[in-house]
DNA sequence: TATGAATGAGTGTTCATTCAT
DNA sequence: TATGAATGAACACTCATTCAT
């Protein structure tokens, strides 16, 4: 029988891993949401818990009552946010008819993908990558590190392998243009944020053809 | 036609011409030094006047003996930092007797000369764009924001709208095709860093075949 | 001559006579069987409502509603450990005829019953020892402090004074003795605890030597 | 080269442990006799760090200058008191030309020592006493457990087994004896405090003459 | 020039307690 | 009876900044 001075769980008393009520999931979707607004507006180092609760207009308490820690809060926030695109990304995927489709129209696809769905939610990303480039351990090691970016470059990669062994691709270093798309792609939400007025659709198929023409083979279109 | 780099270094806002004494100079000097460090070892939120200081082996007030404040140091080390690029630019500007050079020529030379300098120093830059992307003011306003960015893309917009005049380039949004570029050299320095094996040269000419080939008129090569 | 061994219990302060159900008692008996592990485990300040419920295995709300304080819950605590003891001892008088005895066997079945209770019970005991030490009132004087210990010292010192009368103990002073008989009591259920395969029975005959021998009178043995 | 996000040095700029100026002792001393203080008047849960600046008149921050933390403010506070106490036994120790006695007179010398010590100085060891029994880790293990409690018994149980190897002892367990002893001197500066009238002599020469007798073979006197 | 000392605002966190359901 | 939700005071601790020396 082991105690634990740290961690706790207050109240659901059994430790079964806490059915969530609706209202708890409300509450806790409404804080996930001050989150993200206080770190749009203020930085991650201007993200206090006191300053989530006031948009929130509970007290600090509250807060720490959803959410065991603020580094829980923070973690929610983004895995939140990443299963919402994941989600929009299944869905956009299939209406792609992407599985039948060739490699410069699968890049194609996960850009547009991508580029719509920052269009549609630039907050919840920018918030996002704010966690993920700020957050650390008490280590002081970035806590969305490199281990957690490397399987986002996974499936860009593997486009691009394809597209090299059926011929539309010409001889590039996958890993190389893969980090290049998320360079362009992660900075997009910023920019929809600085630029309210920003002409998404023409920025897109900016950006499509700009990869468009970096991984062609010559002579191919 | 010329192309200038953007932004003067002014190293003396107030009138007073340079007060400052060889030692002074080098104390503030080394200060930057550590301030880069702690920026990459910890980030901009771990980076604390304490944490400069110990790095220095001196005691916290003689940071803000050199520099009045924290915002002050974060600001002088951007700005040393951009001192020393600008300067290294010019001569490598000039090695490539860039002048005369043609708008490919004269991108790939951009990119070159901007990779390069990373690839030599890239714990300088990761820490600029560390305090850009993160110092704010008391309003919560980032310091370095857009008014900041804009300029930086003068130059390669300028260089794209040429190339477009001379049928180098295809037709493309100058400004999107700048950011983008950024965003692929930006994240340069953090790469380094994360992978010190990473091989810079290949790196490189892959960045310049991928923005060659986004920028060309077909059949121009 | 009659020994009592002092407070009454009365469990209903207010004159509302035992309104308690037994479910309600039952609920009662079983957090402050909780309390006492969380005090044995953790110590007073880590005895909290919340690690106390969670011990319980029902909401924090709980104890609150069984109890109206978390002072009611451990004054509760002591009280409960104090009335069982007090049972048990008027048990154990009973069975040592101890009404007859002489003083020298008095002590001795004072000593006898209070370490076998103890061997028997060691958390309870260090559970209240752990509270009576360290409880406060608002103010931050104890309440369990020496308004309430003193009671505990009159029976000892009643035995002590008689047998300096009869004649079998030197002549010492009472209240010193009782105050050291009590504390090498007290401490037993902390190395009881500490100590689990400790040999209670001859630690047992150990005490009852040492005061045997602190208290007779020389050659009266 | 590595950085930690915890324990801070703060000033003092070579790692070198701080060879501490006399003022910063005089601080630390003064802290640490408030730290005393408020544990005795308000115990162990009732010393927090505002009201040890309080007391002292300095602001919050000043304890935690001087100490990294309130753990080691408490650790300093007994270790203090510790060294106190060895230096006047040591002293004592030697006014008694304790090496060439006897054992029954080594155990006078050991108790008249410490009661003695505690007469004079009761609320630092009530506060040291406070701080063993309560302080604990953030696993809920008391720091001060009994592996720090062990070397106590040590010397007392060398008299003891010297004075039984002699003859000037009866048989009894050395280590009962020893934690009896213990306790009872333990005890001592609570009931200095409590009744501040109390007779430390007489209280001293009756404890004297209790483990004197409960220690003595038969006869032996 | 540099240091040690001190301050005060702010941060994350804990916890007893209240209350509607 | 019991729970979940919320509050607010208190706590340990961090840090930029000030100031006398």
């Amino acid at each position: 029988m082991r105690y634990r001075l740290t961690m706790r769980s207050d109240n659901h008393p059994d430790g079964q891993a806490s059915v969530r009520t609706f209202t708890e999931e409300a509450r806790r979707g409404q804080l996930i949401d001050c989150t993200i607004e206080v770190l749009v507006a203020l930085g991650y180092g201007g993200t206090t818990l006191s300053r989530v609760a006031e948009r929130a207009g509970v007290s600090k308490g509250v807060v720490l009552y959803h959410f065991t820690n603020k580094a829980e809060l923070l973690e929610a926030t983004v895995r939140e946010v990443y299963d919402r695109g994941i989600e929009y990304a299944k869905r956009a995927w299939f209406d792609h008819h992407a599985e039948s489709a060739s490699p410069p129209d699968l890049l194609h696809a996960y850009l547009q993908t991508n580029l719509d769905y920052i269009a549609a939610h630039p907050a919840e990303i920018a918030a996002t990558i704010e966690v993920s480039r700020n957050h650390r351990d008490s280590a002081g090691a970035l806590v969305f590190g490199s281990a957690f970016e490397e399987p986002i470059y996974a499936p860009l990669e593997g486009i691009f392998r394809a597209g090299q062994e059926s011929g539309h691709f010409r001889d590039f270093d996958p890993h190389v243009m893969a980090v290049s798309v998320r360079r362009v792609i992660d900075g997009f939400s910023f920019q929809m944020l600085a630029a309210p007025g920003l002409d998404s659709r023409a920025y897109t198929s900016e950006v499509v053809a700009l990869f468009d023409r970096a991984t062609r083979k010559d002579g191919t279109r």
